[in-house]
RNA sequence: GGGUGGUUAGCUCAGUUGGUUUAGAGCGCUUGCUUGACAGGCAAGAGGUCAUCAGUUCGAAUCUGUUACCACCCA
């Protein structure tokens, strides 16, 4: 058969992908072997495929490919989250562009509008991530809202209040005014803006022409103010003490507080406090026992308790009331500043705090053993930088708003009475029976339940349980067998939402860490150094990429330069390089099939030598490849194999072993080569899946239903590290030769004669010289102890070698580097000897360490005057 | 404002308890190649006071501190 001299990858994905499928490789079943889990971070089911799915997917592809290779019972968990603010707001969208209003419908219809635009929308990710060829098993595909999972979600909030570790209260907030919401400390994001600074001053009540000046950036907060609070030690308002002061346009009288809390030297020293929307005024309200005016509506307009601009936008309020501060003689003046605004992550509004009656789960508990096995390296985290900021989070940890005003998600299961007492229970019915044991004489139309529902990250935390059923039926055959998965690969950014909770989840239900090894990505960058994000456009559609190189190309590319942690600035030219390396592959192999064998000739000595150095060469890169996969150092792992195949198969072993043009090859050599040629693939395959399939099944006759991805990786065997040493020496010389050839203008086709002389006694050794007259295209290698005339020289070490050649040399550039070669090694001998020369060296650095300068003293030694001999020959 | 990490070649990064030839890789760059597998290729080459200053040490890219800048996290 014949095979292009492109690779194209169009052929071969989609084929190979359905293959797997079809013959369920992907299926995991528990077994007598040893399981090896993940789970994936579901990702959004809002959501389209990005660029930093494809790193993280790829990793976890690459992890548990290699598993099942291992011999591992290798399980890759796929699904996705409900995302209940993110995905409502998009139902809610949706239904008004068809001209319906949410509130016009009840919870059920809203919800069958939410399933259906589930339904249609909620798979794309997971389909696109098969372009992919991430192996997941799809049978076990679960999403944050089946059945299962809505009811281990529930399970556990009745527990954990039933624990206590639930609660319900008024607490500030971050109101989210666009999606009507509380939202997660974790889920504000802080930006800084250009804003302005307002001076405003405040009358002092019972004074004609007083006056304090505060300085703020809500001046629309104004209406709300309770108090004017200085701190206690500033002197110019030492003599306020006791005095309350009155606030402009409503003319409301506050007092003047004092608490250490201000800071002096911002603005004037004097802050206006606004308890209901701003959590430090609102500590202050509490400690001073100040009155609370909340002067927002849910939607972020003005309500009837901020008398003024009632009903309007609090942006709007904002630039109408700095102008009337100013008519009316208010404002002192304006700054411009830069300060922080935090802005929520859902749907970037500027989040408003608010107090609002909500449920709230105690962390301090929960986060102490979680630190544990993080400090204990039970939980280790890849890159270990990682676990201080985790330590600091945990030791700082606050209760976790868990209630969303939405109804797409769990609903809370708390049911209130008239008399306003609680019962939570998973049912109706169990809670009315619960009230009427408490003594209340109820119907079931008497209680009512909660209408909100529980945050995201409160079913996301349960996942690696509840995937596997493990909250509901804590005995399970899969739980027994899955749990505790062995790798969770992720983004940084979500270490507290989501790690930190699973870990506390795990061990509250199950009494194990979720996770053995938490490898945490980098973020996926533009070239400019942006984050990548659908606001800014700045990021590839990978399907496209996909399309353009291949998945085996994207997969590569984008490997190759995100270490652990650290941010990928992502540029298309790494996915080509990627598409590169896959037709280099493919080349190599149309070469190999291209040979003629001949059983009848015999192996070339040079042939020999060359199988036996690669097979060393590829022991001790899967040596190194193991030891970069323990290390979870991907890309160290990816560039190794990409070297073996590159540098040493393609460019050296090939070349090596290579029969002359139009000429067979013998038959030892050939089926090595093949063999040589499988387990790269084998070694190759969980990074690059399809092509190595391809070409798996081009190696040789395969039986129906035979795939690489089902064959046993290739173990490491003990290999000859003093052979290998010498073959890096025969590269040099070849090398060497190869730029004389070209220096001098000597055709490959004119065969030349090589002389080597040996110095300081030292032994010949001729394993590799066939394999060097071959690639050089040497007729005569020769041995011998005195100089050569009329010959071009190198030295290596200190072994000289020769090539004769006809005609005049030019002396005197052999002179020029000779002596450029000598001022070198003179240099460098000059820096050993200055270290040797130091008295205090010699005696306290360790022995081996001087022993170790002596010889390179020497060697530069020796070295330096077979050059000099070289040189005052030539003068000669 | 507080914390954590970082700063090594044009770019992205290695550099494993301080000493193995006066610092390595990939990409990019320069030069030369229709070299019978591959121009998506081959060969050769250039390119770094290891951010700064000080200290510890016989010896520092590596350890300590300072300054500058960058990133992330937290308020």
């Amino acid at each position: 058969m014949e095979l292009p001299t492109k690779y194209d990858p169009k052929q071969t994905e989609d084929k190979w992908y359905a293959f797997w499928l079809k013959n369920r490789f992907f299926h995991s079943e528990p077994d007598h072997r040893p399981a090896y889990t993940i789970v994936i971070p579901p990702p959004n089911v809002t959501g389209v495929l990005h660029m930093g799915h494809i790193l993280n997917n790829t990793i976890q592809d690459i992890i548990i490919r290699r598993a099942r290779m291992l011999g591992f019972n290798a399980c890759w968990v796929p699904g996705t989250d409900h995302a209940s603010i993110a995905t409502e707001a998009k139902v809610v969208s949706k239904l008004k562009s068809e001209g319906i209003d949410k509130k016009d419908l009840t919870r059920d219809e809203f919800l069958r509008h939410a399933w259906e635009w589930k339904e249609k929308h909620g798979g794309i990710i997971l389909d696109q991530l098969k372009k992919l060829g991430a192996s997941c098993d799809w049978d076990r595909t679960a999403f944050t809202m089946d059945p299962k999972l809505y009811e281990s979600v529930v399970d556990v909030f009745i527990d954990l209040h039933k624990k206590g570790l639930i609660y319900r209260g008024v607490r500030m907030v971050n109101w989210d005014p666009n999606a009507l919401t509380a939202v997660s400390d974790e889920e504000v994001i802080y930006k800084e803006v250009n804003s302005k600074l307002y001076y405003v001053r405040y009358r002092i009540e019972n004074t004609e022409d007083d006056w304090i000046t505060i300085a703020t950036t809500r001046p629309e907060t104004i209406l709300g103010d309770t108090a004017v609070c200085v701190h206690p030690e500033d002197e110019r308002y030492t003599h306020l003490k006791g005095k309350r002061v009155i606030i402009p346009l409503v003319n409301r009288s506050v007092p003047l507080i004092f608490d250490d809390y201000v800071e002096r030297e911002f603005g004037t020293g004097a802050l206006k406090v606004t308890p209901a929307h701003d959590i430090n005024d609102y500590n202050l309200g509490i400690k001073h026992k100040l009155q609370s005016i909340d002067i927002f509506n849910d939607n972020g307009t003005l309500n009837e308790k901020a008398e003024l601009y009632i009903g309007e936008d609090r942006f709007e309020v904002r630039k109408k009331i700095s102008l009337e501060l100013q008519e009316k003689g208010f404002m002192v003046k304006t700054e411009d500043i830069i300060n922080k605004v935090g802005y929520s992550e859902r749907t970037d509004a500027v989040i408003e705090p608010k107090l609002s009656m909500q449920w709230f789960m105690k962390m301090t508990d929960l986060a102490k053993p979680a630190l544990d096995v993080v400090l204990s390296d039970e939980v280790k985290f890849y890159p270990g930088k990682f676990i201080n900021t985790y330590k600091h989070w945990m030791e700082n940890v606050k209760d976790w708003c868990i209630s969303r005003q939405l109804w797409w998600g769990q609903r809370i299961p708390a049911y209130y009475a008239p008399d306003g007492s609680i019962f939570v229970a998973k049912t109706a019915e169990e809670a009315l029976e619960k009230a009427k044991q408490s003594g209340l004489n109820l119907n079931s139309e008497d209680l009512i339940q909660d209408e909100d529902v529980l945050d995201t990250w409160f079913s996301s935390w349960l996942w690696p349980i509840s995937v596997f059923d493990g909250i509901r039926n804590p005995d399970n055959k899969d739980i027994n067998y899955y749990y505790p998965t062995k790798d969770l690969i992720t983004a940084p950014d979500i270490l507290f939402f989501w790690v930190a909770r699973m870990i506390m989840a795990g061990l509250e239900y199950r009494q194990a860490i979720p996770f053995t090894n938490v490898y945490l990505t980098g973020m996926v960058r533009d070239k400019q150094g942006r984050k990548m994000s659908k606001q800014l456009g700045n990021s590839p559609d990978p399907i496209d990429l996909m399309d353009k190189f291949g998945a085996d190309g994207v997969r590569m590319g984008m490997l190759l330069s995100s270490p652990a942690g650290n941010d990928l600035p992502f540029d298309e030219s790494q996915c080509e390089q990627g598409r590169n390396f896959s037709n280099k592959i493919w080349n190599a192999f149309r070469l190999i099939k291209g040979w003629q064998v001949d059983d009848s000739i015999p192996q070339p000595q040079s042939s020999k030598v060359s199988v036996d150095w690669f097979n060393a060469t590829l022991n001790s890169s899967m040596l190194e490849l193991n030891d970069h996969f323990e290390k979870y150092r991907m890309s160290d792992a990816i560039l190794c194999i990409y070297k073996l195949i590159w540098d040493d198969y393609c460019s050296w072993y090939l070349e090596m072993i290579k029969p002359a043009y139009q000429q067979p090859i013998d038959r030892m050599t050939f089926e090595a080569t093949l063999d040589i040629f499988e387990k790269l693939m084998q070694l190759l395959h969980p990074f690059m899946p399809f092509i190595t399939e391809e070409l798996w099944h081009h190696i040789r006759e395969r039986q129906e239903g035979e795939s690489v991805m089902m064959t046993s990786m290739p173990n490491p065997e003990a290999f000859d590290q003093d052979f290998l040493q010498k073959f890096v020496y025969t590269q040099e010389v070849i090398s060497e030769i190869r730029s004389i050839r070209k220096e001098k203008n000597i055709p490959f086709k004119d065969a030349i004669k090589l002389m080597i002389r040996k110095n300081n006694n030292e032994g010949i050794d001729t394993t590799f010289d066939t394999v060097a007259a071959k690639l050089c295209n040497i007729s005569q290698i020769e041995y011998i102890t005195d100089k050569v005339e009329q010959a071009i020289s190198f030295l290596i070490q200190s072994t000289e070698f020769y090539i004769p050649v006809e005609g005049k040399i030019d002396t005197e550039a052999e002179i020029r580097k000779l002596e450029e070669e000598l001022k070198y090694n003179q240099g460098f001998y000059d820096s050993v000897m200055k270290k040797l020369g130091n008295e205090r060296f010699v005696s306290s650095a360790p022995q081996q360490v001087v022993d170790i300068e002596r010889k390179k003293l020497a060697d530069a030694e020796s070295k330096i005057n077979i050059i000099e001999e070289q040189i005052k020959s030539l003068k000669a």
